[in-house]
DNA sequence: ACACTTCTTTTGTGATCACATTTAATAATG
DNA sequence: CATTATTAAATGTGATCACAAAAGAAGTGT
């Protein structure tokens, strides 16, 4: 009986999922756009169905808001909601972080050290979607140690979240400096100490939004 | 121009969504169980097309797993991530209750009373579902005054993962206790006592799960 | 220039179908 | 009786269509 190690392909609606959701959570798209669902299976080129699924899955997950006509759009964050969402963010990541600290050996904080310097180009080049792409996965690569997938979960729906706005945020401000904070969560990380690294991951990730609630 | 007031009448999938919802949060479902597309098709009389949108838009918030040859079912959880779960309302709940605290009136206090003498009676007559049910309002009502919907969504979304399997934990382990940190909860907010009402809440939503996990 | 109406286009929803894959039920074989 | 092979039923995926509601465009009149 010769099983053959199943490709098991993914389907239509996963593929333009993930690439929708990637550009979602790396600002690609701006707040309060609007996606349609012959829009998307057209530029996918495949039919409406798989097209909605991934919308409706979208918006399941609070990357999109659906109008009270039924239309799918980036959502707009009021100043309210953009603070609860950095209070997520402060609440959870400092816990998935300090998770992660037991596990963190060498090997993964060389490679946050090379992420950190991606960070530091992308900021000299003035490339918001590369800054934004390698600050996500400075963060996602120390939390996937915690071996946590229901906590990171929620901090990659927060990040869709906020997607679109931060793009704006930096495309406004501009990303002037070279994260500071990642030096603090890496030297943390060496010395084990976990209530600064807690400290340094939460103001880490609520500095950013805060300049942009006021 | 006589404006009528917009029945906005709810399409076929909110609705079925919103009793599927309901069902799985309340334990109606058992952990395991499975959803076929005909399945809840037929249940509700409409065609494949709205009780698919719904079984995915269940499945992408974490209240159904799908298998990996596209099946739905309810999870079932393992130790490991019924912790996960568990800390995180740990994390969320004491946060949105000490949010409620500076608006929590006596009016709230004394729909919370009168919840909690529901779910005495529960407790009494041995209906788990009344009393997961109760349970749940009670700790919503308060919720609901912190005006922090994103929080809020979080937090349902966890008690909708864990929902099938509370209902096997009640089952098994029955429900012996009158809701004893709900007295103390209704004491912190009678004395606006904000680091009281955070352990208590920490203490009632982890309570609950730590007896499962071992 | 502006408000209001009319008409055209766009859009989401639900239904139905064909197809491939998986699951189960049944039969066959040792 | 247990195991494997075969067949039948069930299931998810994607496509296409009809339809009503909404959004946008074009007039229309003041």
């Amino acid at each position: 009986m010769a099983e053959e190690a199943k490709i098991n392909e993914p389907s239509f609606q996963d593929r333009i999922y993930r690439e929708l959701r990637q550009k979602i959570m790396l600002g690609d798209l701006t707040p309060g756009q609007s996606l349609t669902l012959r829009g998307v299976a057209e530029s996918y080129e495949v039919s409406m169905t798989p097209a909605r699924e991934v919308l409706r899955r979208l918006a399941a997950e609070g990357a999109l808001i659906v109008t009270n006509t039924g239309r799918f759009m980036t959502p707009i964050l009021s100043n309210d909601r953009l603070e609860e969402l950095a209070a997520l963010r402060g609440l959870l990541e400092p816990e998935i972080a300090a998770r992660a600290l037991p596990r963190a050996h060498l090997t993964l904080i060389d490679r946050l050290q090379l992420i950190n310097s991606r960070i530091s180009q992308a900021v000299i080049q003035k490339e918001p979607i590369s800054y934004v792409q390698a600050n996500l996965e400075f963060h996602r690569s120390l939390y996937l140690r915690a071996q946590a997938p229901a906590i990171l979960a929620l901090v990659e729906n927060i990040w869709l979240q906020i997607g679109p706005t931060m793009r704006n945020l930096y495309e406004k401000v501009g990303v002037n400096e070279t994260p500071v904070h990642h030096l603090s969560i890496l030297a943390a990380l060496k010395s084990g100490n976990e209530s600064e690294l807690r400290l340094m991951v939460r103001t880490d990730v609520t500095k950013g939004l805060r300049m942009l609630t006021r």
